[in-house]
DNA sequence: TGAAAATATAACAAGTTCGTTATATTAAGC
DNA sequence: GCTTAATATAACGAACTTGTTATATTTTCA
């Protein structure tokens, strides 16, 4: 489980779950009607990303989100 | 852990935290130079909230993100 | 139920996304 | 190295947020 503080990192995970599921950016857009260029916005991390473009992507990969205070120390660690 | 699905579920599940530390709107936007305003309307679940305000406010609340599949059955029970 | 605190809502300018369609750049495979 | 697939980037209009300062509405609790 790594932990997302920014919109960068977020990117980077999103990206992760498409790739394990061998999906492309078009692919895996098209799902909800997002265009390819919205997808590869998002994985960039572009910090003016709008909730419901996140929501919707998460949606498309079959995900869901979790809050949790921070500092929990954390034994997993990022594949990148 | 409650499921978020959606920026409505978030903004309640914030708020949720928010209160839970005793904090008001404004007290808790002040750490990060959001207005009152735009915290109300992160709670509120507006759709198109920007992903750097999200982040932000989870900062001021110490709350980090976390991504996993769906369908994990959960026990737990939102409180609302 | 009344006063005070907290939250929702409003207007304006500046900035950015989204959707659409293309194109340029980068990565992958043979 | 070359070809093809994949990803990043571009332009345009419409729509929306954000920041700022106020104000209206709602909630809290004594």
């Amino acid at each position: 489980m790594i932990p997302v503080t920014s919109p960068e990192t977020l990117g980077k995970v999103l990206r992760h779950y498409r790739k394990n599921r061998g999906l492309t950016q078009v692919e895996a857009g098209g799902k909800f009607n997002l265009p390819q260029k919205t997808v590869s916005r998002v994985e960039t991390g572009a910090v003016a990303t709008r909730l419901d473009t996140v929501f919707k992507y998460m949606a498309a990969l079959g995900l869901e989100m979790h809050l949790e205070l921070r500092d929990k120390p954390s034994n997993e660690k990022a594949p990148w």
